[in-house]
DNA sequence: AACTTAATCAACCGCTCCGCT
DNA sequence: AAGCGGAGCGGTTGATTAAGT
């Protein structure tokens, strides 16, 4: 019984990347664009799962990734995001452009737990500590009246009040269809980087993302500059663009790398 | 300088969801 | 409606690096 594996555990590598394998998947998806993954592998050349794949695309290689810390703004966004979504890092992940989940639920972990901690805030229901304590002191049997009390139904201190009174449903209830609506206009009022990511929800959300294989139609504003994002794969592999031998690039992002590498020797 | 501990983050695993037949 | 397979998600692990002793 059980599922079969998603790939054939035999011949099938793991562990870290090299730069020849990210080469040969970067080279793939660039041709070719995001097809299926199982597929990948095979087609790229690789003898990797085409989960691990997938994922070194999408946590790693792709080309629109920011790179380092999250801002101050960021963060902050996080942890608003969080409040209302619990531990939906993909969810979270797609108000953030250029962040990953994976990045994100890292930087969770390792950072604003403790800072939240550090303010005396819990870091799953996002309620004061003391307050907390008191909470589940008293409540023990209120926990029977919430069914999924105790897991990521936290409110921000700011989006208590009346907001709270209204919503006694858990957020995970309220996420169960479209979650637009547990952003109420206190938030997006308060926060312009809110206000400004709800309104780009439904392209940051449900729009694919897709690599502009052509110059036609490609808004190079819409998307993180070529120099900004892959400046540390060029500085940090042993490899440089064109060593993919990728004819795929068109005029802007070969100029906009040309640039860069200028740059790099400069 | 050598060792230990802590912090970080890439990657894996197993599960769920969703579309297709 | 049920079963299957692929994609995606969230939790966890483990390797590497940094900091401390």
């Amino acid at each position: 019984m059980g599922r079969q594996p998603c790939c054939d555990k035999l011949g099938v590598k793991k562990g870290p990347w090299t730069a020849e394998e990210d080469k040969k998947l970067i080279s793939f998806i660039l041709t070719n664009g995001q097809c299926c993954w199982r597929a990948v592998p095979k087609l790229a050349g690789l003898r990797r799962c085409g989960k691990s794949c997938r994922l070194r695309w999408t946590n790693y290689l792709r080309p629109d990734l920011k790179r380092g810390l999250l801002s101050e703004a960021e963060e902050q966004l996080v942890i608003d995001l969080h409040a209302r979504l619990g531990n939906r890092w993909s969810k979270i992940a797609a108000r953030l452009p250029g962040r990953t989940d994976n990045e994100i639920k890292n930087h969770w972990n390792t950072h604003i737990k403790k800072k939240l901690l550090k303010m005396g805030i819990d870091p799953v229901t996002h309620e004061p500590l003391q307050k907390e304590a008191k909470a589940t002191e008293t409540s023990s049997h209120a926990d029977d009246c919430l069914p999924e009390s105790g897991n990521h139904s936290s409110q921000l201190p700011e989006a208590n009040g009346t907001a709270s009174s209204e919503n006694s449903g858990s957020p995970t209830e309220n996420c169960s269809g479209d979650e637009s609506h547990l952003f109420d206009n206190t938030v997006c009022d308060n926060d312009p980087l809110m206000s400004c990511l709800w309104g780009e929800e439904t392209s940051l959300v449900d729009g694919p993302w897709e690599i502009p294989t052509t110059g036609q139609n490609f808004d190079n504003t819409s998307l993180p500059s070529w120099d900004e994002n892959c400046s540390w794969l060029l500085d940090c592999e042993d490899f440089g663009i064109h060593d993919f031998g990728l004819d795929c690039f068109n005029d802007f992002e070969v100029n906009t790398l040309n640039t860069l590498e200028m740059g790099n020797k400069q």
